[in-house]
DNA sequence: GTCTATAATCAGATAGAC
DNA sequence: GTCTATCTGATTATAGAC
């Protein structure tokens, strides 16, 4: 017999829309910056009712770092199927790109967060060395196969580099152009950039594709 | 004849304390989750007191901006002459990292500045595209020489990854690797990270140097 | 210039009715 | 699940004595 939603459903209507307003208010002004009372007026909701929803404001914090740890680790989860198309790394890098700017505040405002509440930090740090190690196995992947040409001794710092801009760039485009919305043109741009990076490093048969 | 230092003399040791101490703290918390109270606790002052030097919290915080465009200022004007040396170069990037390592929260909590003081936009901006001009300016430079090869549809985007590297750079460390204080490591590969963008560009009379 | 109050405001959070 | 009402604590800022 199928039972009803129970009342704390973790997927609840109202939990979620709450969640994804938070994360919108959250990139545009900093997570110290948005009011408890802001989220719930966003969400038309009240105050109270917000806090039946989450008990405190890290609560809430926690519930959108578990829905970017979800996205994510669809993402890594995709990476992992060796593919032996080159052009589906690609895809993952734009679609890493993508996420990367709907939950920029994570990035951007990591401190606050971190004073919000320390034991993110240990979920932070990890989620953070697992996609880094992605990009890496990633790479090696193309150099493997001779698709990337790397000396070894330029490798880290390509990656590093690689990481620096396919992270920052979001911040980049959110600080200093003051862009508010990513359009297709503006993840076109980030995308160039990496391949810009790249570039030097990619075999003939890549340079074409990419 | 000798005036005294005016009472509220711009210059004042206690002012200037201020400022540095709250430079400091800022770096480390972020000015949104730094209070009066605890930056006159630094200064070993009251919270009276430093309302004195600083009617408001936003004027702290232009005090410290303040201080960073002199500073930036200063590194633009040697970049200015038109060195022979392309090692010179090296000098000022390497004095621009120290910048943005000692000033990190005005990237990082920029969003947090502006909601604080809307009015420093228009400053940031300028200040921005003034240092951004002058990278350009140095790397044209190095073309006109025969010392950086780049076709002109890659240029930009070097300039790009160049500027997202040689600022945020700091932020990778500060947040990603969480350290707390620069050393000469640190500069060292940042340094290196720099290096590693441009290498593929550089003329064999460069290789060498850099 | 520096201090001791203290005001004014606003955030996060709770209790309990509906 | 949602609301109203309220509390507590922290934070910016001011008034006025020393």
């Amino acid at each position: 017999m199928r039972r009803k939603k129970a009342a704390t459903n973790k997927g609840g209507a109202t939990r979620q829309r709450i969640v994804t307003l938070a994360l919108g208010l959250f990139n545009e002004n900093g997570p110290d910056r948005v009011t408890t009372a802001q989220i719930a007026a966003a969400a038309g909701i009240n105050e109270g009712n917000l806090y039946y929803h989450f008990r405190t404001k890290e609560a809430l914090v926690a519930a959108v770092l578990d829905r970017f740890e979800a996205d994510a680790m669809d993402l890594l989860a995709e990476g992992a199927e060796d593919s032996a198309d080159p052009t589906a790394s690609l895809g993952l890098l734009q679609r890493w790109f993508a996420l990367v700017w709907d939950y920029r505040f994570l990035l951007r405002d990591m401190i606050g967060l971190l004073a919000l509440s320390p034991e993110l930090r240990l979920r932070v740090r990890a989620l953070s060395a697992h996609l880094r190690e992605a990009v890496e196995v990633l790479a090696q992947r193309l150099r493997e196969r001779d698709l990337l040409i790397v000396p070894d001794e330029q490798f880290q710092p390509l990656l590093a580099n690689l990481w620096i801009v396919a992270t920052y760039w979001a911040l980049y485009l959110d600080l200093h152009e003051g862009i508010a919305a990513l359009t297709p043109d503006h993840l076109a741009w980030g995308l160039g950039q990496v391949r810009s990076l790249l570039r030097p490093y990619l075999a003939p048969a890549l340079q074409a594709l990419v």
